[in-house]
RNA sequence: GCCGAUGUAGCUCAGUUGGUUAGAGCGUAGCACUCAUAAAGCUAAGGUCGGAGGAUCGUUCCCUCCCAUCGGCACCA
C-alpha cells in the first residue's frame, strides 16, 4: 500500500467585526468533518482557522466603542476560538492575523510580490466621507451622499497606493481554473473562469498609514499599511510556518493536499486573487477550493433588524454539540443556500435523533444489556461502502450522512420484523444471535459516525464494548 | 440591463447515456406492536414533474419562447 498523501485543509478567516454567525459554523464544521475523515483513513491532516483583524472596518468599531484595537481583537478572537470547544474542532493551528509570526510571513509575500515585479505605487482616486473616515463605494451612495452621513459631501480624495499587478496573471490564472478540481462547485469554477477573461485589473493593497494605520506595515515605505486582503489570504500558508520553507509547510503544502473551504462570496479572493499572489510568490497554488452556500433563516437573509440571526452557541445551547454539528452537516446544502429555523431543527432534532439514533441505540442495548451473558466480541473493521467514500470525495456531506439514517432505518425494520424481545421467551439462543446482530449493526453506526458527530461516535463504541446502554444520547425537547 | 442558476408530493430535496404504475426523508391520517426516549413497524392520502410550443415512436430529463424566484455583475470583508 502507497503513503497516504498529507492533507491540509483551512476555512477562511472570519472578519472579527461581529459575533460567530451559523454560516461560520458551518464552514468550520464542515472543515472538521473531512479532517477527522480523513484522520480515520490515515492521513496526515493539517487543519487551521483564525481570525482576520486588521483593517479599516475593525479600527473604527473599536474606536468608536473606545476600546483599545488589539484588546477589542482579542475579545473576538476569543469568542471565535470558543468555537473549538462549542463545535468540537479539532483544528491544528489557530492563527490570528495580529500573531507576530504571521505579520512577517505577510511582510515576506509582500517583498516576494515586489521582487517579482508585481508592485506598483499608483495614485488612486475615490470618494471620501469625512465621518466614516472612509472611502465610499459607487454602488453604496445614496443621492451621491455616503449613506450613513446623508448631510455631509463626500470629498474626491487622491493618495497614493501600492497596486498588485493582478492583470499579469490572466493567462496563468485561466490555465489554473481549467484544471476541473480548481473549485467546487463547478458553476463557480465557471464564473471564475468568465470572470478572468473578462479581463483583471490590478487592485490596491495598501492604505495610506496616516488615514488607516490598523494594518501591518508595508516593508520598506513608513507611510504604509497592507491592505487588509493581501495580508489575510497570506494566513494559509503562514499558519503552516511559511516562509520556512521545510516542516510544516513543506511536507502539508508543497507534498500534499490542499484544500481551501469558503463562502461562495469568496471566490474572486480564495481562488483569483490569492492565487496570483502565491504564483507572483513562487509558492503552488492551492490544490481545491471549496465554496459553500450561505444559511438563511425565514427565507431571508441573516440581519439584526430583522431579528433571524442564529448563533451557533444558541444552536449548542438547545441541541447540544453533536446535534449541533448534525443539523449543519446534514440538513444544510453543502453549497447552495439552504434555509434553516429552530423550528425546522427542532423537527429534525426529535425525528432524526431523539426518535431515530438516540432510541435505535437504546433498545438494542437495553435488550444487549438484558439478554447478552457480556459484550459481544468486537466488530471487525470494515471498509466503508462506496457511496459513503464518494460522497465524501464531492463534499456532499448530506449523502455521508444519509448512509448512516439508512442504516438506522434497516435496523428499526429488523427488529420490528425478527422481534427479538419476544423472540427471547421461546428461543433464547436465536434471540441472542439476533441480538449480537443488533449490537454489531450499532457499532458500526458509531463508527460511521465518527466524522459527523465524534462523542456520540464514543459513547456508542463504549456502550458495545461494555455491554451497557448508556444514557440517553439525545433528550427530548420541552414542549 | 448583462451573466448564471433554480422552479418535481404540505416542507426539504433525489431523479445524465429520453422508455412500462415519477422517488426519499420529514409532516399528516389509519392499523398494529411493546425491546426502547408514548419511540419503532405497516398502510394510505398527496404531484397536469412552472407554462406554451417543437423535435421524437415516446420525455420530468433534448430545443425555442414565456412566467416566477434567487444569486452575481471586483478593492465591505
Amino acid at each position: 500500500m502507497s503513503e497516504l498523501k498529507a492533507k491540509y485543509i483551512t476555512t477562511t478567516l472570519p472578519y472579527v467585526n461581529a459575533d460567530p454567525h451559523v454560516g461560520f459554523a458551518l464552514e468550520l464544521v464542515q472543515a472538521d468533518m473531512l479532517a477527522r475523515y480523513w484522520r480515520l483513513l490515515g492521513h496526515e491532516v493539517f487543519f487551521s482557522t483564525g481570525t482576520d483583524e486588521h483593517g479599516q472596518k475593525i479600527a473604527q468599531k473599536a474606536d468608536s466603542e473606545e476600546k483599545d484595537r488589539q484588546a477589542y481583537v482579542d475579545h473576538y478572537a476569543g469568542e471565535f476560538n470558543r468555537l473549538k470547544d462549542a463545535l468540537n474542532l479539532s483544528n491544528d493551528a489557530f492563527i490570528r492575523t495580529t500573531d507576530t509570526h504571521h505579520k512577517k510571513a505577510a511582510q515576506e509575500m509582500w517583498r516576494r510580490c515586489a521582487a517579482k515585479g508585481d508592485i506598483y505605487k499608483k495614485a488612486f482616486k475615490g470618494l471620501y466621507c469625512v465621518g466614516d473616515e472612509m472611502f465610499l463605494r459607487e454602488n453604496d451612495l445614496v443621492d451621491g451622499k455616503c449613506p450613513n452621513h446623508p448631510t455631509m459631501e463626500p470629498i474626491e480624495v487622491e493618495e497614493e497606493n501600492y497596486f498588485f499587478a493582478l492583470s499579469k496573471y490572466q493567462t496563468y490564472l485561466e490555465e489554473y481554473l481549467n484544471n476541473p478540481t480548481s473549485i467546487v462547485p463547478d458553476w463557480q469554477r465557471q464564473w471564475a473562469l468568465d470572470f478572468v477573461k473578462g479581463g483583471l485589473e490590478d487592485f490596491s493593497i495598501s492604505r495610506q498609514k496616516s488615514r488607516m494605520d490598523w494594518g501591518i506595515p508595508v516593508p520598506g515605505d513608513d507611510e504604509q499599511v497592507m491592505y487588509v486582503w493581501f495580508d489575510a489570504l497570506t494566513n494559509y500558508i503562514s499558519t503552516l510556518g511559511w516562509p520556512e520553507e521545510n516542516g510544516s509547510f513543506k511536507k502539508f503544502w508543497v507534498e500534499g493536499d490542499t484544500l481551501q473551504l469558503g463562502g461562495k462570496d469568496q471566490v474572486r479572493f480564495q481562488s483569483i486573487m490569492w492565487q496570483a499572489m502565491l504564483k507572483s510568490a513562487g509558492v503552488p497554488a492551492t490544490d481545491t477550493v471549496f465554496y459553500h452556500g450561505f444559511v438563511t433563516s425565514g427565507g431571508q437573509k441573516m440581519s439584526k433588524s430583522v431579528g433571524n440571526v442564529i448563533s451557533p452557541y444558541d444552536m449548542v445551547a438547545r441541541y447540544g454539540t453533536d446535534a449541533t454539528r448534525y443539523m449543519l452537516l446534514r440538513h444544510v446544502h453543502p453549497f447552495d443556500d439552504s434555509d434553516v429555523t429552530f423550528e425546522k431543527m427542532d423537527e429534525w432534532y426529535t425525528a432524526n435523533l431523539v426518535n431515530g439514533l438516540g432510541n435505535l441505540v437504546a433498545r438494542v442495548m437495553k435488550m444487549a444489556e438484558t439478554h447478552l451473558d457480556g459484550p459481544i466480541e468486537k466488530p471487525a473493521i470494515t471498509d466503508f461502502e462506496p457511496e459513503y467514500l464518494t460522497a465524501f470525495n464531492v463534499f456532499n456531506f448530506q449523502a455521508a450522512s444519509d448512509v448512516v439514517w439508512k442504516k438506522i432505518g434497516e435496523l428499526d425494520e429488523k427488529i420490528a420484523v425478527t422481534e427479538p424481545f419476544k423472540l427471547v421467551k421461546t428461543d433464547k439462543a436465536a434471540a441472542v444471535a439476533i441480538i449480537k446482530e443488533l449490537v454489531a449493526g450499532i457499532y458500526i453506526i458509531g463508527r460511521l459516525l465518527f466524522s459527523l458527530m465524534p462523542e456520540t461516535n464514543m459513547i456508542i463504541k463504549e456502550a458495545v464494548l461494555q455491554n451497557k446502554k448508556p444514557d440517553n444520547l439525545f433528550k427530548r425537547l420541552e414542549i
